[in-house]
DNA sequence: ACTCACAATAGCATTTATGTTATCATAAAA
DNA sequence: TTTTATGATAACATAAATGCTATTGTGAGT
């Protein structure tokens, strides 16, 4: 069984300048993830957040199984009913 | 002259269902709002930012300007290059 | 077995962001 | 006055997200 990080370091391996797109890849990873164990610690089903955004239930889940990458007011609409928000700061 | 609270107590007073909407433009504003202060703090033209995200001018000043409001996966492509980034933290 | 809630997915139409290239208006500098 | 750099914008094609509706597979519970 390999792990991301085995299939990290081979791509890496394959192309050098895959880098910057796997820590990309990671970030919208870690948002995502956050928002995902943010509805379930709520208790709230996709369903249900989704009504709360007024969008449809589809597109949570396509955005949660990372079949799509939201648009910044699409993720905005879905942590506003989660109590999140979403800071830019200084690295 | 009116300002951006005027007009938005003026929209508030029209549709009651206004208030997310309001608070969703202002949040987006103020993200990309940090994106333009930065490429300035640091003397980047749009050209030169567009160039190390490796997307074109033209993205970036529809951005700035308000034009489209980007994709998750853009907005970090263009954050990388100004040292910022993005977090999730609960209100 | 049956029901129920759930996440995932499918098909389709529509909207929107993106890429590409080029141009425009402006202001600053030569 | 004539470059030069800059941000904004235009037109078009393509890719992608979204909305809408419905369905499927799965697992939990009855």
């Amino acid at each position: 069984m390999k792990t991301w990080n085995d299939y990290k370091e081979y791509v890496k391996s394959v192309d050098s300048e895959a880098q910057k797109d796997i820590e990309e890849i990671e970030n919208i990873a870690s948002i995502v993830g956050t928002l995902i164990e943010k509805r379930n610690s709520l208790g709230l089903s996709q369903r249900e957040l989704a009504s709360m955004c007024g969008i449809p239930q589809s597109s949570v889940a396509k955005i949660e199984s990372f079949k799509t990458i939201p648009n910044l007011d699409t993720l905005l609409k879905i942590m506003k009913p989660l109590g999140l928000k979403l800071t830019v700061s200084t690295v």
